[in-house]
DNA sequence: CCCTTCGTGATACAGGTGTATCATAACGGC
DNA sequence: GCCGTTATGATACACCTGTATCACGAAGGG
């Protein structure tokens, strides 16, 4: 084996290997010895990069999350360079709704991070609260902007109407998880929803 | 000791020993010690009355389940004797949002367990799937009644109605429970959507 | 009054877990 | 060409977990 090699990209591998196996198996059957198999890895190496379980579980949850920054991103350049409000609204929502099998399997492990973090107080605050938060004030702001353009309708709440986009959008998704209901059948109570919000079909 | 003791009662004890360890400390930490002490009985007697740990966690779901039950209708039989679709809307989402330190914890450990089954096949269905199937299809009913009689605008469609609220609600619930906001917040928020529901306000 | 059954305690056991230790190979700088 | 740092393998060690076993007290039916 060569003496110097891509840290980085070690961790990243080991992480995936254990985003998938928290997907498959749950994140609560998560093991350093099951990770390593799963990574094609020692155990040994698993605990030289992450010293600790601990240590590994903290840096999968910060991977998930620059990973679903990065999808996010991606999904925003893609969109018209003026971008309508309602297009804006509309790619925020795919993209946090579990729809295709990549997309479930990472909303299924953030949301057992999520009930993990419930009661584990030194995983909690960052990313479940700082996330969602930065994102509705995001929204708050674009909804603003759209109601001065009178894309939306004038007595709208932007406040209110981002938080009630968001937490709608979060409630469907995890009755898909559970599979209570189909992402088609979310995405159309989704459209439903928006469309009352800015005024169509009404 | 007497020979024969309240097997229900005991069992029941010890399903609020799981249920208040859990909400403490996180259902991934429950253990069959643990829950012998915090109920203030020997490990064996929990194995006697609970065979296995994974029945002793079904047997809690059950219970879970079932204080649950209870709590709803009583707060059902509060109503005046001929509903106004609005309060029962009401009273449906008042109960579904963690309000005080009890309610917390039902929806917190509530939650861990949803988490648990979306992993877990033989502890899924039941519960998490069919539970809200009925809670939706009642409060459809229950739109569509109000439509009828004039207390719903006639534009709006029922079943989406009911769907829209269910998830709303219960997006909201985990941001409370995430401590992304407070609970009179969503409380609010709810208000918000409700009045716009029923017509009101705008 | 005995004896069968129910309830309960103490203790043991095997397996899996995170973590630590020891050794050693591979490479880059001097 | 040696050497120390980096990277990796093999193995050991407590510890905790669920579960099983053994023993015994208490009660009610015959």
């Amino acid at each position: 084996m060569p003496r110097t090699v891509d840290h980085a990209q070690r961790r990243a591998t080991i992480a995936d290997a254990l985003v998938r196996l928290a997907a498959r198996q749950g994140l609560h059957t998560v093991t350093m010895r099951g990770v390593a198999a799963e990574a094609g890895v020692s155990l040994r190496l698993v605990q030289y990069y992450f010293e600790t379980k601990a240590a590994l579980l903290h840096a999968a949850l910060l991977h998930l999350e620059r990973q679903s920054h990065a999808r996010w991103q991606a999904r925003l350049r893609a969109l018209p360079s003026p971008a309508p409000t309602r297009r804006f609204v509309e790619a925020l929502l795919a993209e946090a709704l579990p729809a295709d099998d990549p997309s479930r399997d990472f909303h299924l492990v953030w949301t057992s991070y999520a009930a993990l973090a419930l009661t584990d107080p030194e995983l909690a605050a960052q990313p479940f609260v700082a996330g969602p938060n930065r994102l509705e004030q995001q929204l708050t702001e674009a909804l603003r902007d759209a109601e001065e353009r009178g894309e939306l309708p004038a007595c709208a709440d932007p406040a209110a109407e981002s938080a009630r986009l968001l937490a709608l959008n979060h409630g469907l998704g995890t009755s898909v998880l559970v599979g209570q209901r189909s992402a088609a059948s979310a995405a159309a109570v989704l459209r439903y929803h928006v469309d009352r919000l800015f005024g169509d079909e009404r």
